[in-house]
RNA sequence: UGGGCUAUCGCCAAAUGGUAAGGCAACGGACUCUGACUCCGUCAUUUCCAGGUUCGAAUCCUGGUAGCCCAGCCA
C-alpha cells in the first residue's frame, strides 16, 4: 500500500514523525485487523485535578495523531474510582482542552458510563473459568502477593464457576461489604509480572460517584475498564505514557479474553514529558495548592493549563513546544528555555508594543518647557505594520527605568550616563546631564536637555545616534500598576529527583511583587473593557510586549480597571553582556 | 533479587547495515528607533563500555555498565 492511500491529506513526514507514526502506518499498512481501519485514538483524563502542560503533550500525540491520518480523537473521562474523582474537575478539563484549540467533536464519553457492560464482561470472564471471587482482606491479599522470587498464593482460586457466580452478583447487589471480596482474573499467580499475578478486577465500595451516584456499589479497575472502554469505542491506537508498559500483556488479555464486537486496540507507550525547574504529578501540585505554597491551580507559577494561561502562555506557544520535543521512549526533562522560546516566538508575532516602566526613577528635560505637551504616534508591532499605531504624549516630566541610568558607566554601556545621548523611543534625543540623589546617594532624579530637532526621534542634522534607544512613560499622563514577576518555582533544576523532598526545593524567590510601574494611561480604558468581558478565566488576558523589558498580560482574576495588574509571561532576552 | 523499558552533543531528538539531520542552549559576527527580533557562522571523526560479524556498524551478535518503571482493592 503506498503512502498516499493512506491519507492523501497528509504528505509524507510532514512535521515530525516519532516512532509512533511508523507503528500506526505499518499497522494499517501491512494488513491484518487494521487493515483499511481509520485510525482512532482516545484522551483519556480522570477528572481528579486540573491538566497541566505534561497533558497537552498526550493530547498533542492522541490527537495529533489521528489529525495525521485522518482519523478521530475521542475524549474520555476515566472516572472508574468513585472515591478520587469529582464532577468540578470535568467542566474545566474540557475548557482547557478546547483553548488548546483541540475538538473531539460530538465524541464525549464518560469511563463509568460502560459500567453495565463492564459487568456483562466480568461474567464472562467468570463463565469462561477466568474469574474468580477472592476473599483475602487488603491485608492477606498484600502477604499473599509473593515477591520476585515466591508465587502469589490464593485459596479461593479454584472455586467453582457457579459459585463465583453466584458471589459476584451479591457483591453488585450491596450484599457483600467493603474489603470482603474482590473479583480476581485467574491468569499467573507465578508471573515475573505482578500485573499478571491473579490482578483484581472489580472491588466494592460503597460510595457516591460523581456521575452514577449509588447505581453500582462495585466498579471495575482501571486495567479491566480502560481496555474495554477502548474496544467499544472503536480506538485502533491506545496512546498511553511509560509507566502502562507493565499494564500492556494484560491490556492484551483482557481484549483477547472478552467477546468484544470490534478490532482489538493496540497500547502504545511513548515516555511523558519532565520540564526542568518544575514537578508534573498531581499529588504534587496539590500539594502546593493545599498547603499554600502558591495561590491556586491557577497560580501563574504552576504549569497547570490555567497556571500557564493566566501567566499570559498562549495555546500555540504550548502546542509547538509539544510538536517540537518529540516523541521517545526514553525518560527525559526538557530544559524550560525550549518552552520560554516557543513562547517569545509566538508573542514576538502577536503582541501589542508598548511602553511600561517597571522601576522607576525621575527624567526631567531640563529644557522642555512646564506644562508643555505633544503627541507622538508609535507603532503597535514593528513586525505587523497593519497593527497600526497608538498615540503617546510626551513632556517634561518623564519615568525611565532605574537601569538605564548610570551615574558612571559600566564598559559597554549605551545607556543614560553624563555626557551620553540616546534615543527616547519615537520621541526626542536627549543627552545626559547630570542627576539628584537623596542624602544616601541614590539617585533620585535624572537630568537631560532635548534637541528639538529631532522630533520622532530623527536628528536633523543626520548624525547616527551612539547611545541606545530607550524606553519612557509621560510622568503627566500615565497610570499605576502592579507588577509581578516569576521565577521558577522550583530552584532545583530537578526537585523530582531521587531522595529529595521537592518542597525544600522550591524557590523563595519565585514571586517579585512591583507596586509603583508606570503604564501608558491607554491601559485603563484596555482593562475595562477586559473586565467587562465575559468568563474571564477561560480566554487569554490582554498581553503586551513591554518594550525592552518582557511579555506581560492582565491578571485575570486580581486586575481591575482601578488597580492594574499585570504578570510577566516571559522577559526579552537580555543579550547585554556586564 | 523476578519482570518491563531506556542509553546518540549541556537539553531534546533523527538516522530501519551505506559513512552522525534538526531544534533549544551556548559562543562569535552583521543588522537594528526594543542590547529584542532577524540574518550569517561555530558547536559529536563519533553514538554508555568491551569484544565480534561485515567491504562497510549508532544500527547485527556476545558480554558488561548505568538509569527509569512495577509487588494499590489508584489511574
Amino acid at each position: 500500500m503506498s503512502d498516499e492511500s493512506l491519507n492523501p491529506a497528509v504528505p509524507e513526514a510532514a512535521g515530525s514523525t516519532n516512532f509512533i507514526y511508523n507503528f500506526i502506518r505499518e499497522d494499517i499498512a501491512e494488513g491484518g485487523q487494521y487493515e483499511g481501519l481509520r485510525v482512532h485514538t482516545r484522551f483519556p483524563p480522570e477528572p481528579n485535578g486540573y491538566l497541566h502542560i505534561g497533558h497537552c503533550k498526550a493530547l498533542c500525540i492522541d490527537f495529533g495523531m489521528a489529525e495525521k491520518f485522518g482519523g478521530l480523537c475521542n475524549l474520555r473521562m476515566d472516572d472508574t474510582n468513585p472515591a478520587k474523582e469529582d464532577t468540578e474537575y470535568v467542566d474545566a478539563i474540557q475548557q482547557d482542552i478546547h483553548w488548546l484549540g483541540f475538538d473531539w467533536g460530538d465524541r464525549f464519553y464518560y469511563g463509568s458510563d460502560y459500567f453495565p457492560q463492564d459487568y456483562e464482561y466480568a461474567v464472562e470472564l467468570i463463565k469462561k473459568g477466568l474469574a474468580y471471587v477472592c476473599e483475602l482482606s487488603p491485608e492477606e491479599f498484600k502477604a499473599n502477593r509473593g515477591d520476585t522470587q515466591t508465587p502469589a498464593t490464593s485459596p479461593y482460586r479454584d472455586r467453582p464457576i457457579e459459585e463465583n457466580l453466584r458471589l459476584f452478583e451479591k457483591m453488585k447487589n450491596g450484599e457483600v461489604p467493603e474489603g470482603k471480596m474482590t473479583l480476581r482474573a485467574k491468569i499467573d499467580l507465578a508471573s515475573g509480572n505482578f500485573n499478571m499475578r491473579d490482578p483484581v478486577i472489580y472491588r466494592i465500595r460503597f460510595i457516591n460517584h460523581h456521575r452514577q451516584g449509588t447505581k453500582w456499589c462495585i466498579f471495575p479497575m482501571y486495567d479491566f475498564a480502560h481496555p474495554i472502554q477502548d474496544a467499544l469505542e472503536g480506538i485502533t491506537h491506545s496512546l498511553c505514557s511509560l509507566e502502562y508498559e507493565d499494564h500492556r500483556p494484560l491490556y492484551d488479555w483482557v481484549v483477547s479474553n472478552v467477546s468484544i464486537p470490534y478490532h482489538k486496540p493496540r497500547q502504545i507507550e511513548f515516555a511523558r514529558l519532565g520540564i526542568d525547574h518544575t514537578v508534573m504529578s498531581k499529588r504534587k501540585l496539590r500539594k502546593l495548592v493545599e498547603e499554600g505554597y502558591v495561590s491556586g491551580w491557577d497560580d501563574p507559577r504552576m504549569p497547570t493549563l490555567c497556571g500557564l494561561r493566566r501567566r499570559g502562555y498562549t495555546p500555540a506557544s504550548i502546542r509547538n513546544f509539544c510538536e517540537n520535543i518529540g516523541v521517545g521512549k526514553s525518560s527525559n526533562i526538557i530544559e524550560y528555555a525550549e518552552l520560554e522560546r516557543c513562547l517569545r516566538d509566538d508573542l514576538n508575532q502577536t503582541a501589542e508594543r508598548t511602553m511600561a516602566v517597571v522601576h522607576p526613577v525621575k527624567l526631567t528635560v531640563t529644557n522642555y518647557p512646564e506644562g508643555q505637551s505633544e503627541v507622538f504616534a508609535v507603532e503597535n508591532n514593528p513586525l505587523d505594520p497593519e497593527a497600526g499605531t497608538h498615540d503617546i504624549t510626551f513632556s517634561r516630566h518623564l519615568w525611565i527605568e532605574e537601569e538605564d541610568f548610570l551615574e558612571t558607566p559600566i564598559p559597554k554601556y549605551k545607556r543614560l550616563y553624563p555626557g551620553n545621548e540616546v534615543r527616547l523611543k519615537g520621541a526626542y534625543l536627549v543627552t545626559c546631564t547630570g542627576c539628584v540623589k537623596d542624602e544616601e546617594g541614590n539617585v533620585t532624579e535624572v537630568l537631560c536637555e532635548y534637541d528639538p530637532a529631532s522630533r520622532g526621534g530623527n536628528p536633523a542634522d543626520g548624525r547616527k545616534v551612539k547611545g541606545a534607544t530607550i524606553h519612557w512613560v509621560d510622568a503627566d499622563n500615565c497610570a499605576d500598576a502592579e507588577v509581578r514577576l516569576y521565577d521558577n518555582l522550583f530552584s532545583d533544576a530537578q526537585p523530582d529527583g531521587p531522595d529529595k523532598d521537592f518542597l525544600t526545593c522550591l524557590n523563595p524567590e519565585s514571586l517579585t511583587v512591583l507596586t509603583n510601574c508606570k503604564v501608558e494611561k491607554r491601559m485603563t480604558e484596555i482593562a475595562a473593557a477586559y473586565d467587562k468581558t465575559e468568563n474571564k478565566t477561560g480566554i487569554n488576558a490582554p498581553a503586551f510586549q513591554f518594550m525592552r523589558v518582557g511579555f506581560f498580560c492582565l491578571d485575570n482574576k486580581d486586575s481591575t480597571p482601578d488597580h492594574l495588574v499585570f504578570n510577566r509571561t516571559v522577559s526579552l532576552k537580555d543579550g547585554f553582556k556586564k
